[in-house]
RNA sequence: GGGCCGUUAACUCAGUUGGUAGAGUAUCUGCCUUUUAAGCAGAGAGUCGCGCGUUCAAGUCGCGCACGGCCCA
């Protein structure tokens, strides 16, 4: 009822009042010689050495909890670097800084000059001989001890979340450190890192249905892309031997905790190389990224301790099936059978269902979830892998791999499929699926095969998804958790 | 798309059988120059997600909708 009586009016309230005596609520003239971390670190180098003759320090930060005592108070600030607690007394400061102090609230941003010294309590605390307002809050921030819990307003105003709750921003910290390592890590064998597009005539390298978006001036519809696949092998074609992307593939379909229309995503590609010769390289590169962002190759994931170091359990499709899954060989070898136990499943056949599509959904169901620690499943039939190369002693299965962790599937590589002619093929049986339903299944790329047949040397690839392994080395248990602004409907009023 | 749960002050949460809306923190006023979720005294702060219905009376019961979370497809 009384409007005046709200935080934010009392906020701007104080904030015509400090404007009043001339003081600007918004200065950029504020030289910072010292990060909080500096302060610390100075100190204990040399703990003793405090003293009235020390060196002053000027820094800055915003104001995360005030202590009050009438004449004198403790702060806390924050800067990037680290936190800590100065002491700001009337004497120290003078009456009239003292009395813009007063005006000052939690959220403030102000600049800090002032020595050392240890409190009573043992605590290193910059006693402050001046203070300056550098940016007034106008909102309240939430209070200290419980923070901000809904997820909803977390998500939607993530400045919030990461100023409150220090646990989310060491995951965006470690985030940031898995893509530096792994981008390290693949400088150092002599890739190339590029960037291919975003916007696509065609979208292809994937299963999935894309975002359309329109260009004005070319008058045509371009696809957000699926995966960036088809582009970084015309590169491999054109020369560029050892290249990888990270970027992000958008797909149209739903959301859920493991799902976001826009992902992260590691592509790479290696010439003369197989899948085998990736699935070693992936081993050594995800053990060498844990240890990296956690300090170890054993991590914990929501409860399970999972181990990435040494060499990975490999197995084959088929003998996961029946090993892990429980499906018997009769089944798997006989397409009646295995539609009916499929159904008995709840696993409901389109029309355009291979034999392959079965078998891998029915590995989705059954044994996924159970591959906790890190598992290469290698032999996927040719139906559900159209840009693999075939196995030379079965033609019926690809030189491909799927890497699984905590039950997740974060990886997936194999040798290029580089003949031009099989590769037609297989895309003209893609087409032939999307003709009889199958809105996720290929297009037919021309350009493409037209690369192709330029040549492409042996190579191998692989995808790995960012989001689910920053999900993996934060213990996250949503990809939310992982995406600093994951998507939400729109509040409509 | 389906099921379950949630939405109450700036934040975290209570709210009984349907009977005038509560706490802690934050905020404001006063006291307080070594606090650590400081303390003491006082005060203000609500579209109970939105709408319709039942009822003398709805935060509470019913229906619908919105947003979110978890699970399933």
């Amino acid at each position: 009822m009384n409007k005046t009586s709200t935080v934010i009016e009392q906020r701007k309230d104080k904030l015509l009042e400090i404007k009043k005596k001339g003081i600007n609520l918004f200065p950029n003239d504020f030289n910072v010689l010292h990060d909080i971390s500096d302060i610390l670190q100075q100190i204990d180098a040399n703990p003793d050495s405090i003293n009235d003759s020390d060196p002053v320090f000027v820094t800055a930060g915003r104001m995360m909890a005030i202590n009050r005592f009438g004449k004198a108070a403790f702060i806390r600030f924050r800067d990037r670097t680290a936190q800590m607690q100065a002491y700001i007394r009337k004497d120290k400061v003078g009456a009239e800084a003292y009395d813009l102090f007063k005006k000052l609230d939690i959220g403030d941003f102000i600049g800090l000059e002032g020595s050392v010294f240890k409190t009573k309590t043992g605590e290193w605390t910059l006693l402050v001989t001046s203070l300056k307002l550098l940016t007034k809050a106008l909102r309240p921030l939430p209070e200290k001890f419980h923070g901000l819990k809904d997820p909803e307003k977390r998500y939607r105003q993530r400045y919030i979340d990461l100023l409150m709750n220090a646990d989310v921003r060491d995951v965006f910290v470690k985030r940031s450190c898995t893509i530096g390592s792994i981008r390290e890590y693949l400088l150092k064998k002599d890739f190339l890192e590029v960037e291919t597009p975003m916007m696509q005539p065609l979208p292809g390298g994937a299963e999935a249905e894309p975002f359309v978006t329109h260009h004005n001036a070319l008058g045509i519809d371009l696809f957000l892309r699926i995966a960036p696949e088809l582009y970084l092998k015309r590169l491999v074609v054109g020369g560029f031997e050892r290249i990888f992307e990270i970027n992000r593939n958008f797909r149209n379909e739903g959301v859920s905790t493991r799902h976001n229309p826009e992902f992260t995503m590691l592509e790479f590609y290696q010439a003369y190389s197989t899948y085998e010769d990736l699935m070693d390289l992936t081993e050594e590169m995800l053990a060498n990224t844990a240890m990296a962002v956690t300090g170890s190759t054993n991590i914990e994931y929501q409860s399970n301790s999972i181990d990435f170091s040494g060499k990975w359990r490999r197995t084959t499709l088929f003998k996961a099936l029946e090993e892990i899954g429980g499906v018997g060989q009769d089944i798997l070898k006989d397409k009646e059978k295995l539609i009916e136990y499929a159904g008995s499943r709840g696993i409901t056949l389109s029309k355009t269902g291979s034999t392959g599509k079965i078998i891998t959904k029915l590995f989705d169901l059954l044994v996924e979830p159970q591959l906790i620690q890190p598992t290469f499943i290698t032999g996927y039939p040719v139906e559900v892998s159209p840009l693999s190369r075939k196995n030379d002693e079965n033609q019926d299965i690809t030189d491909r791999f799927e890497l699984f962790i905590a039950g997740y599937e974060i990886a997936n590589g194999f040798s290029e499929l580089n003949d031009p002619e099989d590769q037609k093929d297989r895309f003209m049986q893609q087409v032939a699926a999307r003709e009889a339903g199958d809105q996720e299944a290929h297009h037919m790329d021309s350009d493409y095969i037209e690369a192709l047949e330029y040549g492409m040397p042996p190579t191998a690839g692989e995808g790995i998804g960012i989001d689910r392994l920053v999900m993996l080395l934060t213990d996250s248990p949503s990809i939310r958790e992982v995406i600093l602004f994951p998507h939400m409907k729109p509040i409509i009023k």
